[in-house]
DNA sequence: CGGAAAGTTGACGCGGGTCAAGGAATGTGG
DNA sequence: CCACATTCCTTGACCCGCGTCAACTTTCCG
């Protein structure tokens, strides 16, 4: 099957940090190169994620983490009594399964929300590429130290904010983390459903969409379903002034 | 003053990784020999921190990680309109700062809660440190993913549980800990108010207090203002079903 | 077309926040 | 040693934000 073959090759060109676009907000920010080469010698590339497929699940023996390349992740953890905590959304360039670096195995679910590739890197080839490249064992605190501090915010979020205020500040973040990757800032569609963001945000989905339906009625945006238009954001970030902005874990 | 500077030396004496109690539940976990002398030599010890002395505030220029000796810190960080989130609690051989490895300023804020001791670990030493001793990135790695799992856990107890499930989680938590320190799992004080415990908690600090004397009603625990005695550690846990232990970073 | 999943909207009630008052421990100056 | 203030904690009364329950609509998908 030649034709297999000659695509399988486009996309190994295609799939180098070198040329990914997503470079600068992902693991390889700084790096130059050689030490860029290196980095892409120990990717493995994977066939894309379905919607619904995990990428890994809690307990597993995960010796990974991984950059979300196209598509979009969430990651979740579940109670002995069956409920589930959405943790977080993982975009473009975000990395996730840091929490498998503690002991060997994930304390977390990661699930795609849509069609999503992602870009493995086993943990202890990063580890010996850390000793070789010293300014990738610093990116990598700044990616860790990264998430910790989006954690806390949201941990500040949970513990202290109004249900208005937590819708304000997750679409805020999906805005301002699309802006990054060249999006629009003011238009996208939410990859996650309503049950997604209210376990994420700790309300109830009715809670949710009443306050997709308040924000409409204040012109704050306008919503239909998962398309969202944000129209003033000057109001919405005021709602929520305050908060550290939440974001998830990339690099820079 | 011979006298002093003999107290110095006893001090410098105590104060190294290869005879510290707290060698197997802190960074140095894992390490031996001369690496151990590597990873001594690195740490900067200061005089002890005075109860409401801060070790560090958001927005310091800081370049360390701080591993707790003795006594014990609060760390909050705070929004635009003054208050305040409580993050977390760090006892003795937990690591407290990685929030300040993502852009050489820290986003949250550190302070003691009595008399404590810490070691400072500079980044810059640490990371070079860490390309000559592959265990020790193993290590540094090890601890920042058990602070994310900590914190995802925490997550999940702000987004899910009932106030008294929460309580149980904080008990329960500090119980774990002061037996991994050799110390009463059920027997200990407080070293923090009911104002931060509501605050950390996401709860009124009234609502704090009714549920100490709920507990203390169901015979599960007793309690004078900070001296806590467990009854029933069974059934707080039975209580708390299911949430993955919550605990701070630390090694291993 | 039918059945399920996702989202919306309204009615109701409870968990826990807020307000207020008072007690107990600790500190401070006389 | 005592008056007094201050801080920390406790307890009660009230009430509101948001969860829960339920009915309905819309979209999705085989």
């Amino acid at each position: 099957m030649p034709r297999k073959e000659k695509l399988l090759n486009l996309d190994e060109i295609k799939f180098s940090c070198g040329t990914c676009s997503l470079n600068e907000l992902c693991l390889p920010h700084g790096l130059e190169g050689s030490d860029l080469e290196k980095l892409d010698s120990i990717i493995k590339h994977q066939p894309p994620l379905q919607p619904g497929q995990h990428l890994f699940r809690s307990g597993d023996a995960g010796q990974s983490l991984y950059a979300v390349r196209s598509g979009s992740l969430k990651t979740y953890c579940t109670t002995k009594n069956g409920d589930e905590q959405v943790l977080g959304f993982t975009l473009p360039g975000e990395i996730v399964g840091l929490d498998g670096m503690s002991n060997g195995q994930y304390a977390s679910n990661s699930v795609a929300l849509e069609t999503s590739s992602v870009c493995q890197l086993p943990f202890n080839q990063l580890d010996e590429l850390c000793s070789e490249i010293p300014s990738l064992h610093r990116q990598m605190m700044r990616v860790v130290g990264k998430e910790v501090s989006a954690d806390h915010a949201m941990l500040l979020l949970l513990g202290k904010r109004s249900a208005d205020e937590r819708l304000a500040a997750f679409l805020l973040s999906l805005s301002a983390r699309y802006k990054a990757r060249g999006l629009s800032a003011t238009e996208f569609n939410l990859p996650m459903s309503r049950q997604d963001i209210g376990n994420y945000l700790g309300l109830a989905i009715e809670t949710v969409s009443r306050l997709f339906a308040h924000f409409q009625d204040q012109k704050l945006l306008r919503v239909n379903r998962r398309q969202v238009t944000l129209i003033d954001i000057a109001r919405l970030e005021e709602m929520f002034e305050g908060c550290t902005k939440v974001s998830s874990a990339t690099g820079s």
